[in-house]
DNA sequence: ATTCTGACA
DNA sequence: TGTCAGGA
């Protein structure tokens, strides 16, 4: 498939794509008039690499890991050099304190709610939402 | 119609 | 990340 449909199967722009080319996370194949060509495999891998970006990690880092989580999980102790344990040590820790500010986050929003409608005024309908 | 590369009022 | 250019 070509860029426009891995785009559309993804929810990714066309110039996201190209950049995580760029950036070395996925090297496409070229089609005879340069059109770039994906298999389906691209699908779930560029999935995978929004999933990781969600997650707060660096472009960077994601290029020299994506090979460890990828589909057929073959742990590869070759590719399990000391340095890759310790970036991945680091992501996994930086991750779980992410999830702990979201948490937070999360409760003392959903506090507020719950205290904003206990005194919520029963006879004031919602206001009419505005467009856009 | 679609994609490509490069660039930034 | 968006978007426009200029070409294939």
């Amino acid at each position: 498939m070509r860029i426009g449909e891995l785009s559309a199967r993804t929810g990714t722009p066309r110039r996201l794509l190209r950049y995580y080319e760029e950036q070395g996370l996925i090297v496409p194949d070229r089609c005879a008039n340069g059109y770039r060509s994906y298999d389906e495999r691209y699908v779930d891998r560029v999935l995978q690499i929004r999933g990781l970006l969600d997650a707060g990690l660096p472009t960077r880092i994601i290029k020299q890991i994506l090979p460890c989580l990828d589909k057929p999980r073959t742990i590869y102790f070759p590719d399990a050099t000391p340095e890759m344990i310790a970036t991945l040590e680091r992501e996994r820790d930086r991750m779980t304190e992410r999830i702990a500010c979201l948490t937070r986050n999360r409760d003392a929003i959903a506090e507020y709610l719950d205290a904003v409608r206990g005194h919520a005024r029963p006879d004031t309908a919602r206001e009419p939402a505005m467009a856009s």
